[in-house]
DNA sequence: GTAAACCTTGATCTACGGTACAAGGTCAAG
DNA sequence: CTTGACCTTGTACCGTAGATCAAGGTTTAC
């Protein structure tokens, strides 16, 4: 199977094999005679993988420390696990700083429903966006 | 009053008043006799209101185009209130896939708990990132 | 008189995951 | 024998966003 094949079975571009092999995420494959690369079923489970991990939300950086786990022999699950909690806790950290965010902007259209344009004068550029939404303005 | 002075009372590197002038956001100062910018008051308003609008989650360009709407003589405040709305919209999208995405992690992070790692086979690299966790594999 | 602050232009950084050439080698069909 | 689809390597670039630094020169402040 050449790296076409395996592109074409994977939906991903045939760059982008190389570039994980480079990555370190694809193992170095056999070559043909002719100096293709030459891949086999397996290869097709690894970028399946790989591309699964990503849609859960892992870095091309942790699926390779994913891969070096099992590359050493070691069953990565428990690897796995700490990532997936790790990236559990960033992905509500991140949800709630867009929760406060989310606070203030609706706190901002509020404020701007009820004040007049006729009022905003140009020194304070918008009177919609003035100091005094924020507590810790220290 | 010298970029310096207007730095330190904005609390920014003197860098991002020349960038925020390069991109505009900052009108061209005066300049005194020696070519050093000559700021005032109004300048640090307006940077005040640059990083107002930054908190808020507008982007440099979008405050760029509040500032330009203000130039040109209008309350700028119908803009804001769109771009505000615009920018709340955007935040609840995200919040939302990242809700998705938090909702896939947890049941990731459920089956670990549930899976042996004796039972996990080199050929799937992990077997807690399995297929058949999403439906639409389309 | 020297250290700090200012001036200019232009390049580089962080982070991430690719994507696009360029110049050339290999191979089957017609 | 030539066209075209495939492959090889290496290098460079994209795009987002907001800075941040370097180099080389002038001016000010103490």
């Amino acid at each position: 199977m050449r790296i076409g094949d395996l592109a074409g079975e994977c939906g991903v571009p045939t760059q982008t094999i190389r570039f994980y092999e480079k990555r370190r995420l694809m193992p170095e494959p056999r070559r043909a005679p002719n100096g293709y690369r030459s891949y086999d079923q397996a290869s097709v489970e690894r970028v399946a993988f790989i591309r699964r991990a990503q849609g859960a939300g892992l870095t091309l950086a942790e699926i390779g420390s994913v891969l070096d786990v099992r590359a050493e022999g070691y069953a990565p699950c428990d690897h796995v696990s700490e990532l997936l909690e790790s990236k559990l806790r960033e992905v509500e950290v991140r949800i709630n700083e867009l929760g406060v965010l989310r606070g203030e902007l609706i706190t901002l259209v509020e404020r701007s429903e009820s004040l007049d344009p006729a009022d905003c004068t140009a020194g304070a550029i918008c009177h919609i966006l003035q100091p005094g939404l924020r507590s810790s303005d220290s």
